[in-house]
DNA sequence: ACCTGAACACCGTTCAAGT
DNA sequence: ACCTGAACACCGTTCAAGT
């Protein structure tokens, strides 16, 4: 005779999304999910495999997310103002989901990583950005250049290890334009 | 009356390390440690505050390794050279100590981080170069810069994050180029 | 003064038993 | 078909008792 089912693996995920944000990945037991949508903590092993399948389902429901914010980038036609954009809009996405911004970073095509057809989307509007600065030649390693020191200064800001003092702020903006102007000039 | 001592900090550290490298973070136990140094796991605690406490002596470990190896790159007249030197300097030991090395960047200076003077000394080098790239004047926030561009790049490909193919070595040295030309150009 | 076994609280995970 | 309590192995950590 059927159960009526108490809770759901979208709930479960954004249980744990909710955990892990507000308390760090090692507060993301089992137990806590559990106690949060409403079961016990065997149950939620109908829906998910083990604690790092949890783990795996919360950074690809963040990769959505954060390919939602950059494909809402207005799109300027100048390729200079359009890679700010998307900067702007990775580290302000960074400053909202520290965590989980870290997770995405950190777990990548592991065994079992995030899909690729996912990453291959999330990428994309840099790639875009990259051919427009570099040329189609240059584009793939115009995006890892961009990607690469974007990602780098905002987990070195998230970790606390910009420490010797002068504006953050200032530093990005300063980056960014040199790196802009870097990939725009002829190779 | 004194029992002899069986270990000693060092030990348990260099322990650690050998742990947490070949087997990864979540393997690194305090049972797993004891074992390696002829100790039961609770003796640990003579030495060590806690996990927490035996980590964080692991990275700062690691982070004097690190301190060598970019004080001993060949000093050069050209700052570009001097630059690739570093950078080439940082992913070659990145890719000797991959866990430990990610641990540099993870736990940064949270409360009991690493010692700031520390800190200070291995990015002096850096600090140096960007001073004569970009002068003084914006000399920190060109060192953020390529540090940034370095570290990104770096914890990306140890990630498995470039995954569209194209050569990496290549995307190393293409964005270390473009980076030295932009920083050494007049703002 | 250091080391140990025993103990405690807390994990992840499995499984037989319920409905 | 889903849920649960009980159980197991394994953590980190404390502490009284040994030497």
């Amino acid at each position: 005779m059927p159960t009526p089912e108490r809770t759901s693996l979208d709930a479960i995920v954004e249980a744990a999304r909710t955990i892990v944000e507000s308390q760090g990945l090692a507060q993301l037991t089992m137990q806590a999910v559990a106690e949060r949508v409403g079961v016990r903590a065997p149950s939620l092993y109908k829906r998910v495999r083990n604690r790092d399948a949890l783990v795996q389902l919360v950074t690809e429901a963040t990769l959505l997310d954060l390919e939602r914010d950059l494909a809402a980038v207005e799109v300027v036609p100048e390729p200079g103002r359009m890679l700010a954009g998307l900067a702007h809009a990775l580290r302000a996405f960074a400053h909202a989901h520290p965590v989980t911004y870290h997770l995405i970073f950190t777990s990548a095509p592991a065994p079992g990583g995030p899909d690729p057809d996912l990453l291959a989307r999330v990428a994309a509007p840099v790639l875009r950005v990259a051919a427009e600065l570099a040329g189609p030649a240059h584009a793939l390693e115009a995006a890892r250049t961009v990607t690469a020191w974007a990602h780098g200064f905002i987990s070195m800001e998230l970790a606390g290890a910009f420490n010797l003092g002068g504006d953050v702020d200032t530093a990005y903006e300063y980056g960014l334009t040199r790196i802009a102007t870097a990939l725009a000039s002829p190779a």
